[in-house]
DNA sequence: CTATTATATGATTATATGCTCATATAATAC
DNA sequence: GTATTATATGAGCATATAATCATATAATAG
């Protein structure tokens, strides 16, 4: 794997660009626990109402979670596996030092 | 694991924040296949030598690259065996998709 | 000492990012 | 239909980021 082309190198920079905001990461952790509705995260980590839409748009965006309609509720879930064990590992490595 | 607490969190993020751009990217990519003076890097990747040094000043302070002098050159190697192996198995599934 | 080569640094500028506020939409209850 | 609840969206603003340019520093050659 000598040469990267522009396109993979964009895609890696997407990936990690997701996981480089503390709230995203706060999002996703939790997530990663259990799906959770959009007023759940709220209350759970204490941030605005429109800041968590907001972001998750954009994990839903580059197909990080994926969002089930239950009445007027909407359930987010994680969608890519390996994104979340990068996350899970690196907050364990982190973690341990 | 349950909450997350805000330093561990920051510094999680700054790591993948490292891995989000670019420029970043193909530096540590490049690193990985060896250690490379920043005439290299610049020549290799076909960027300024200016942002080259600069970002490999921010690399530096992230102790994800450490650098020893030789003469008039100065090279670099990655220092995080973690941040590396995160790199190159998200780069790997990039290409694989 | 001066000149040259390699690298680092500071200032500037353009763009990106993330939050907040206000408003819009969607589903349900009445 | 209106009211209520839950979520989404657009605009504005403040801050962060990354590239470029010019200049500074460090090591070596002569």
């Amino acid at each position: 794997m000598k040469q990267l082309d522009e396109e993979t190198v964009f895609l890696v920079s997407q990936m990690f660009k997701a996981l480089s905001d503390p709230t995203r990461i706060r999002i996703l952790h939790l997530l990663s626990e259990g799906e959770c509705s959009v007023g759940t995260i709220v209350e759970q980590l204490s941030l605005g109402q429109s800041t968590v839409s907001h972001q998750l748009r954009f994990l839903k965006n580059l197909r990080l979670v994926k969002s089930r309609r239950e009445g007027t509720s909407i359930y987010y879930s994680p969608e890519d596996e390996h994104v979340l064990e990068v996350l899970e590992q690196t907050i364990n490595h982190a973690l341990h030092e």
